[in-house]
DNA sequence: TATTGTTATACTCTATAACTATA
DNA sequence: TATAGTTATAGAGTATAACAATA
């Protein structure tokens, strides 16, 4: 357990200060993405409907196993959030040809549209934002993005 | 990266960086959220319950007002909140006696307990990853933390 | 009049359970 | 049997609108 000498320490004095650390970054990340969430305008489409069409735009078409993995939702959800933008006519389900249990959701022109526009508000602000700061801040939040997306991915841990 | 320090920059060259940035850091931070509301137990309080009851912890007894101003929600999804809260049993609603208009919401026993226990498990799993990284990207994640607390609490920006 | 707080109603997002269809 | 996807139902969280009580 307290093997590795850079990585995997939090042993002794490191535990105070990751737990402060932990305390105050979730904090942060807490009050910005609701920060995000209240910025969107009333006629935009929520979080999560904005989440598909980023990854179908980005990725391309994508089964409904492909899109609640990556959102970490249960296929359940997801085949809802793909409900609510079908009858709103932001995707299009297509049968896999090569799979007959699979279905590829794929983006329609009004899709696009609205992911192109869809964030510009909170997007216009976050950018203002970051514009403000100087380029040392600037560098320590692009090393923490990176960080953040990785931590994200990472493995629940067995927790000893 | 460029080189001057001059705040308020945004021009040019940099606004590129900024855009890119913005995408990283918001995908970043929206992926670190949904991965600590999925790590709550079934049986736990959602994340704005659990906010108010740290809020109250930290802050001491307060009003409906305060707590919504502080959530960044309205009137109106607070006092909701409050009533699964102290339904529950985890705060209870006294009269402020000052102002019979206000009412300050205290922390129960079973409020307290409930929030000192309820984030251990997305709180371990976060020290977990943090305990795993080096000290300098530990410092890189701390600085971005004051950054965010910074930039959730700004003003709308008048949108140039 | 302004402020504080509430209820009624509706939408998004999420989950579990139970189901169908295809591999 | 296993995998892909769906619907039914329920609960949390949020919003707007309409309201009551107090300052």
């Amino acid at each position: 357990m307290t093997s590795e000498a850079n990585r995997g320490a939090a042993r002794g004095d490191d535990r105070d200060e990751i737990a402060e650390l932990s305390a105050v970054l979730r904090d942060g990340i807490g009050r910005v993405y609701r920060r995000f969430r209240t910025l969107r305008a009333h006629d935009e489409l929520g979080d999560a409907a904005m989440g598909v069409l980023a990854r179908l735009r980005k990725a391309g078409p994508q089964s409904l196993t492909e899109l609640s993995t990556e959102a970490r939702v249960t296929p359940s959800s997801m085949s809802q959030t793909v409900n609510r933008l079908a009858a709103g006519g932001f995707l299009e389900r297509r049968d896999d040809p090569d799979d007959g249990r699979r279905v590829l959701f794929h983006l329609t022109p009004e899709g696009r549209r609205v992911e192109a526009e869809g964030i510009a508000r909170s997007r216009a602000w976050f950018e203002g934002e970051l514009g403000a700061l100087d380029a040392r801040e600037r560098a320590a939040l692009a090393e923490a993005a990176g960080i953040l997306q990785r931590i994200a991915e990472a493995p629940d841990r067995p927790e000893a």
